[in-house]
RNA sequence: GGCGGUGUAGCUCAGUUGGUCAGAGCAAGCGGCUCAUAUCCGCUGUGUCCGGGGUUCAAAUCCCUGCACCGCCA
């Protein structure tokens, strides 16, 4: 079966953040999937660059918009290699193959009599790039997305029969409940074309950023009707050779998944689907609109990890470590909070204790053993026994793209080699009777085990699986179906020596050495705030953190924002280590009003007997936080010195009183 | 205002057609192993399944109602 995947195209005068990774990686992962089952495969993502945001966006740089445009595209193509991302394409919507293909399109729909012209007045927001109606806005015509005031504009536009296609697109629905998905979205999108659709002005006048609208001098085609032609334009629609398009849209055995953010829902699923039926195309097979990713406030503490830095975080864990945090954490389909806090849970838990050391367990057993893999084959053990069902629930977890269940399917694969380490307790046999052919056969199993997960952890980590093999003495490369059987392990290859795939950790460390690189923002700058068609436009509670924006730690803050913080002084009543930690150091501290406990990592620096008694400066309104499992109200603040971050608190004279404001 | 969704252990969530459905992972506690990245294995709570009412021999699961949160539309 032919697959292809497309992500939305990303607006480019919008950073990447994000929503845009998310987007590409899951994208990314179903389209690795595909391959790997020996589906041929497409996977598209690409920009859209024209509109007249773009046009402002760059005059204010003093740059022509394709100048800015290519700024951006680079950014991305940074960001995808990075990320590992496999895209078989990238489209840009100023690219003569897409011009000539969005032509075409509109010829189609011409010929089917489903435009005509008209004038269209209205409140304009060029933001939106929308009219809207007198309802619609406030009393001051403010844009209900914008906030910026709309003006009164009139001009003579193509408009697109969209009420025409109402009845059709409800039939289609019907016939086809997996053409919107999940469920909840195709039942809005139901209700929304029940509630009457307006015929679609799809012309411009006002820029000229934008592809010229035939027979229609002085307009050009509306953003959206440009934008949502990608999915096929990319495909050779429209051009001489139009192979590529005839295989991946026009065969009827073909799957054609649009992945989209919710946001974007109705132009994927009632304005493209209606350009389609009027130009006489096939449909997309699904359009699947996933949830945001979100971060909360309320359980989070800001300082204690609410920052989404991907950026950062990818930096320091590696872009797998991201990757697989936004592949778990999110019920594909819902919203789901992004914190350092949650990420770091997964990472030491998920990637560094299960995965990571059970490679390295095991490698270890083997390089100990034999000095190599194994060279005695086995193929009756719990292992196997166990892999035939999970593969089938990950292959079925795949189809639905329910990423987080494929994944705990991996994971319990992982749970099965351990536990099959642990009941066979090679390391005895090893004492026992040396290199016998039953260690040779046992770590067999737990090798191959390995090495399977490494096969059905490839779409999502492709980078990890590589290392993984190479680890096995394989040769680190994409697996493909044949991989996914029993018995792949190659007989006594040598096994190098590899670092742990994921260091753990020091949670608690990491969390208290991060200073929030973000000031808070009330209002987003306008270039990230615009809803951009084909990007993920930026609803107040969506995570928009600029990912490629520059570190911010030397901008100044106002007083007030100072005054948030409240420091004071306390005396410590009592330290002791934390168990387990060699940083971290419980204190009770009192406060002159009341006593409470802290945890601070000091505990390398100092005795718990040299701090009873000491007058320190603690954060007094800092919102509660467990490290290592430890309650902590507050931060203890302390000076960190040289490379190695030793920490030196913060003299008080003994004669101030505990409580006392510091300002 | 209309339509729709969600509310289950400290946290994140599974729970098909009503009858071992009161669960998983993480966190917590206890025990074990020592090959492995202080990793792994085993055992162990707490739950008015949002509140109230109803249907039924039996409801987290169906119906009504109230509350809270969310989404789409107006």
């Amino acid at each position: 079966m032919r697959f292809y995947a497309t992500t939305p195209i990303y607006y480019v005068n919008d950073l990447p953040h994000i929503g845009h990774i998310y987007s590409t990686v899951v994208g990314d992962a179903l389209t690795r999937f595909h391959r790997l089952i020996g589906d041929p495969t497409r996977f598209l993502t690409g920009t859209d660059e024209h509109g007249q945001k773009i046009e402002k966006a760059a005059a204010e740089q003093n740059l022509r918009p394709i100048e800015l445009a290519d700024r951006v595209v680079a950014r991305y193509g940074e960001l995808w290699k990075m990320y590992d991302i496999a895209n078989d394409d990238f489209i840009r919507t100023t690219e003569p193959r897409h011009r000539q293909g969005v032509t075409a399109l509109i010829s189609k729909i011409e010929a089917a009599g489903d435009f005509y012209t008209a004038r269209h007045e209205g409140w304009y927001c060029s933001g939106c790039e929308i009219f809207y109606t007198e309802k619609e806005l406030d009393s001051e015509k403010r844009c209900p997305i914008h906030g910026t005031v709309c003006t009164w504009e009139s001009e003579e536009n193509v408009f697109f029969r969209l009420s025409k296609y109402a009845e059709p697109l409800l039939r289609h629905i019907e016939a086809h409940p997996g053409f919107i998905r999940p469920e909840t979205r195709r039942a809005e999108v139901v209700s929304f074309i029940r509630g009457g659709l307006n015929d679609l002005s799809v012309s411009r006048t006002k820029l000229q950023w934008g592809i010229p609208f035939p027979n229609h001098p002085g307009h050009v085609v509306y953003v959206w009707l440009d934008a949502l032609a990608n999915y096929i334009t990319a495909l050779g629609f429209g051009a001489e050779d139009d192979r590529l398009y005839r295989e991946f849209w026009v065969d009827p055995e073909s799957r054609r998944v649009h992945l989209i953010g919710k946001d974007i829902l109705r132009f994927h699923a009632v304005y493209w689907p209606a350009f389609l039926l009027s130009a006489g195309l096939p449909l997309p097979t699904t359009v699947w609109a996933h949830g945001w990713w979100l971060r909360d406030g309320k359980k989070i503490s800001k300082s204690v990890g609410g920052i989404v830095r991907p950026d950062e975080l990818a930096a320091t864990f590696g872009p797998d470590a991201v990757r697989y945090f936004l592949l778990r954490e999110m019920a594909f389909g819902q919203d789901a909070s992004f914190s350092d806090e949650a990420f770091l849970v997964r990472y030491n838990a998920d990637l560094a204790n299960d995965l990571g050391n059970t490679v390295s367990r095991v490698a270890a057993l083997c390089r100990q053993s034999f000095g190599s893999a194994p060279t005695v084959p086995c193929g009756v053990n719990e292992i196997h026994t166990a892999y035939r069902p999970l593969r089938k629930e990950w292959r079925e977890a795949m189809e639905e793209l329910a990423f987080h269940r494929a994944l705990e399917a991996v994971w319990k694969l992982l749970s099965q080699i351990n536990g099959y380490v642990v009941s066979r307790e090679p390391w005895k046999i090893r004492k026992e009777e040396g290199a016998s052919d039953r260690l040779q056969r046992i770590l067999y199993g737990a090798a191959e085990g390995v090495r399977l997960a490494a096969v059905l952890l490839s779409p999502f980590l492709p980078a990890t699986s590589r290392k993984i093999f190479e680890t096995l003495g394989l040769p680190p490369r994409d697996p493909d179906e044949h991989d996914l059987r029993w018995g792949g392990l190659v007989l006594g290859a040598p096994l190098p020596e590899s670092p742990a795939l994921f260091p753990r950790a020091d949670i608690a460390a990491y969390l208290k050495g991060e200073q929030s690189p973000m000031e808070d923002k009330p209002t987003p700058p306008p270039a990230a705030s615009v809803p951009a068609p084909a990007a993920t436009p930026e609803a107040p509670r969506v995570e928009t953190t600029q990912a490629v924006s520059p570190a911010t730690s030397d901008a100044r803050i106002g007083i007030e924002e100072f005054q948030k913080v409240r420091l004071v002084t306390a005396k410590v009543l009592t330290a002791e280590r934390v168990p387990k930690s060699n940083k971290l150091m419980k204190l009770q501290v009192d406060l002159g009003t009341e006593q409470r406990q802290i945890v601070a990592g000091i505990a390398a620096r100092y005795e718990p007997e040299a701090l009873v008694g000491r007058n320190v400066v603690i954060v007094a309104n800092l919102k509660p936080a467990k490290l290592m499992g430890v309650e902590s109200n507050g931060m203890v603040l302390a000076a960190t010195v040289g490379e190695a971050g030793e920490p030196s608190l913060l003299e008080v004279a003994s004669d101030v009183p505990p409580g006392s404001r510091v300002k």
